[in-house]
DNA sequence: CTTGACCGGGG
DNA sequence: GTGTACGGTCAAG
């Protein structure tokens, strides 16, 4: 029988000590499992000058045990296979178990007539994707048998599988849930699917809301989870950090309770190890945990520098709901009190959780198409592997050698030898700028590498008559540019692929599916082709080509400062610069940004565009506390009076909201124009901080515990307040974020540090002198204020230098 | 300046 | 699981 669908996860069983690959596939009517008995493992063996022959016969007679496998190739393919520069021919030797191959490996590793063996640790699953060219969640075609089961899930035995269009992705269908959890019990748990929201709760009594289901106790709560998790209707399972939280609580609570951790329908959950990390694995459906990918990928675009669900939320689809303060959820549970509020702000964070899902979600599998990894995997990567699996499946097809894995050793090595030149700042004369326009080169980075044919495989290549030499500090490469390397090659495609798809959506509807698969699928490219720099510098890299890296920052640094001195030769004032973009001011700056973008577009080589970005009606720049320009911090008025602000204090969370409101209210009173008005916010926010009349609310600071209080070594604050709170009863754990108020009982910081909860004073002169003045200092000394004055201790001087 | 500890998200 | 993967900041050395 012959059936089509997308392909969402993929994991290996063993059978009769066999192999079996299981392809999850989602139908237009079921999912079934397709099996796939004929997967053999395998490796690459790399004999030594003229050893073939005996490597390959004492190979075929190489029979071993361990630890009771009894491990033998059973057979030996002849290949050839391209290694960086060379053509090599390499044995393809099959092993019964994906097991034996680490086990083999280890046992022929020194053999004298081995030059090298590749591809030895690449996992079973993956091995099979970028064999059969397989892009999950995307349309697949399988070819096979029903299979008689008892299970719920039918079974396909496998006779062929097929990618089909790979732009052809999976409509996630998303189910969120977020879990409520007072002295490590769990005392609520919210559900939102679209037609299906609900929140569990284990105290009864009479609720206002009919989304409100009551359980009676713990264990009953636990077994409707599972009942819900179970039966409900959907393909992705999210949340908001539940790798790290919610899964790892459940996990322990069904232990607790002796119930089996089984949600998936017929298996249980298990818990991945991913570096540090467990990853919770559902099988059946797919799992996708938004904060790791918001960490890694989304957070490149935000502003916010904390990545809590609300913030992100906020930023990402311009929503967030009020937070309820954890001190009175706690309390609230406690004592029982206001329990519809708390169950409306459970579902609120499974709602939010939900429609931020239902953005990152098509984006995420958007990219797992792209790279060929499972929604699983894509979701918890980081940048080095979404190129390196990029590259792997690429080499594949080439009939590239994968290069190995750098020992620890070598990553210690290249981290401590391998520091380079980075990109150039112009730094910003501090003050204020008016007409400002941003440009910015189109990819900068992926475009060099194409333009100058940057690749590992092109590096000093012998006999190469056609030399790209670049200069180097005092070093010099050479990239041959006769034949296109395995870099430049990828990177053309993926950047000319985003042109042309950016090209298509101007013809679309903003709101049509269409439209919003092209924006994912440029995304996705977009991600891809920018972490190749990053990628070529990566220590623990496979491809790890420093020269590479260090050339393109090289060339990079050469066309911004080519496009400043253009810029000041046809009189422009430059702002600042950094990386790939330069800020231009200009009394008729209007007039002027065309002819310079014709001007410089029309030196640049190959897929090298420098863009206009935005224009500004104002501008401030800083420096640091060195005198030195401030590098990425500024703040930008729009011409509709919007702002646009990077890189000050005000966003992040170690900071009291008064710092950051403070710092918010004078950056955009000083782009007003209005530095006096902002030197008085400043004053009247101390002259109320000495009154006394700012609310305890505003001067909480934020720190998490990680561990408990009484191993930290050294005296922080949050430590110090933690450990008196305790003292006092107070239950607090480690992973608790502790919010605290520096009070003016006790002499150093220390010891004034005390939670929220059982501070009844604070310091003035501490959120002056090391909140408020820091914060508005940042922006005011650039007019002139010094810190003094700030204070209100000496006279204002020099104040209209800047206005 | 280098090294090592700490921290993120979640309740 | 063809295992054992972050990256930035800040105080201490």
């Amino acid at each position: 029988m012959e059936r089509e669908g997308h392909l969402f996860d993929i994991f290996y069983t063993t059978e009769k000590d066999e192999p079996v690959i299981n392809l999850y596939i989602k139908t237009d009517e079921e999912v079934v499992i397709a099996r796939d008995t004929d997967f053999q493992p395998y490796m690459y063996i790399i004999p030594r000058e003229g050893k073939k022959k005996d490597l390959k016969r004492k190979l075929e007679g190489l029979k071993f045990e361990e630890k009771g496998d009894r491990i033998k190739i059973f057979s030996i393919d002849e290949k050839k296979k391209k290694d960086l520069q060379d053509e090599k021919t390499v044995l393809k030797a099959y092993v019964k178990h994906p097991r034996h191959i680490p086990k083999l490996k280890e046992k022929i590793k020194d053999w004298e007539d081995i030059a090298q063996i590749s591809e030895y640790d690449i996992p079973f699953y993956k091995r099979y994707l970028i064999d059969k060219q397989l892009k999950p969640p995307s349309k697949v075609y399988v070819k096979g048998v029903e299979i008689e089961t008892d299970g719920e899930i039918k079974k396909i035995a496998l006779e062929d599988v097929e990618q089909k269009d790979e732009k052809d992705i999976l409509e996630p269908d998303i189910l969120a849930f977020d879990l409520e959890v007072v002295d490590e019990k769990v005392v609520m748990c919210s559900f939102y699917k679209k037609g299906f929201n609900k929140v569990l709760v284990t105290y009864e009594q009479d609720y206002k809301e009919e989304y409100v289901e009551i359980v009676g106790n713990e264990k009953k709560l636990l077994r409707r989870i599972q009942n819900i998790f179970r039966n409900q209707d959907y393909t992705v399972i999210t949340g908001y950090n539940t790798d790290q939280y919610d899964f790892k609580v459940l996990r322990d609570r069904f232990d607790e309770h002796g119930i089996d951790f089984e949600i998936g329908g017929h298996d249980e959950v298990r818990f991945k190890r991913r570096g540090r990390n467990y990853a919770a694995k559902v099988r059946g459906r797919i799992h996708i945990d938004l904060y790791p990918f918001v960490s890694t990928v989304i957070s490149r675009t935000l502003d916010s520098e904390t990545l809590d669900l609300n913030s992100v939320a906020e930023e990402v689809i311009g929503k967030s709901k009020e937070d309820m303060e954890w001190s009175d959820i706690k309390k609230s549970w406690e004592n029982k009190e206001n329990l519809d509020m708390l169950a409306s702000y459970a579902l609120k964070d499974s709602k939010l959780a939900h429609e931020l899902a239902e953005n990152i979600v098509p984006q995420i599998f958007s990219l797992s198409s792209l790279i060929g990894m499972t929604p699983f995997d894509t979701c918890r990567t980081s940048y080095g592997q979404l190129v390196e699996n990029y590259l792997i499946k690429e080499a594949a097809i080439k009939n590239i050698l994968v290069p190995n894995r750098p020992t620890q050793y070598q990553i210690k090595d290249r981290r401590t030898s391998g520091r380079f030149t980075g990109a150039f700042v112009y730094e910003p004369e501090k003050g204020l700028y008016e007409n400002i326009a941003l440009f910015d080169f189109k990819s900068l980075y992926p475009t060099i590498i194409v333009s100058h044919n940057i690749s590992p495989d092109s590096l000093e290549r012998e006999g190469c008559g056609d030399e790209l030499k670049i200069e180097v500090g005092d070093e010099v490469y050479s990239f041959c540019q006769e034949e296109k390397g395995f870099f430049p090659e990828i990177l053309e495609n993926l950047v000319t692929e985003r042109y042309n798809i950016k090209k298509e959506m101007k013809e679309l509807g903003k709101k049509t599916q269409a439209y919003r698969n092209n924006y994912n699928r440029q995304n996705a490219l977009k991600i891809l082709s920018n972490a190749f720099y990053g990628y070529m510098g990566y220590s623990s890299a496979r491809w790890y080509s420093r020269e590479s890296a260090e050339a393109t920052t090289k060339l990079g640094r050469d066309y911004i400062k080519k496009t400043i001195d253009m810029a000041e030769e046809m009189g422009l004032e430059v702002v600042y610069g950094d990386t790939d973009s330069v800020f231009l001011s200009a009394e008729n700056i209007g007039e002027k940004t065309e002819e310079f973008g014709k001007k410089i577009n029309s030196e640049l080589p190959g897929l090298m565009e420098l863009e206009l970005e935005g224009m500004f009606k104002r501008g401030f720049f800083t420096y640091t506390n060195k005198g030195k320009g401030a590098k990425k911090k500024y703040a930008l008025l729009k011409n509709n009076g919007e702002l646009k602000i990077t890189g000050f204090e005000y966003v992040r969370r170690d900071w009291s909201p008064i710092a950051k409101e403070t710092q918010k209210k004078v950056l955009q009173q000083v782009l007003e124009r209005d530095v006096e008005g902002a030197y008085n916010s400043v004053k009247t926010v101390i002259e109320k901080l000495k009154k006394g009349d700012i609310p305890l609310e505003k001067l909480k600071i934020y720190t998490t515990l990680t561990k408990r209080p009484e191993n930290y070594d050294t005296k922080a604050p949050h430590v110090e307040a933690a450990k008196k709170a305790i003292k006092k009863g107070e239950k607090i754990k480690p992973g608790d974020t502790v919010d605290y108020i520096i009070t003016n009982r006790g002499k150093t910081i220390s010891e004034k540090a005390q939670i929220t909860k059982y501070a009844d004073n604070y310091d003035a002169e501490y959120y002056i002198e090391k909140q408020i003045i820091p914060v508005s200092e940042r922006v005011l000394k650039v007019f002139g204020y010094t810190t003094s004055q700030l204070k209100g201790e000496g006279k204002q001087s020099g104040l209209d230098r800047f206005s």
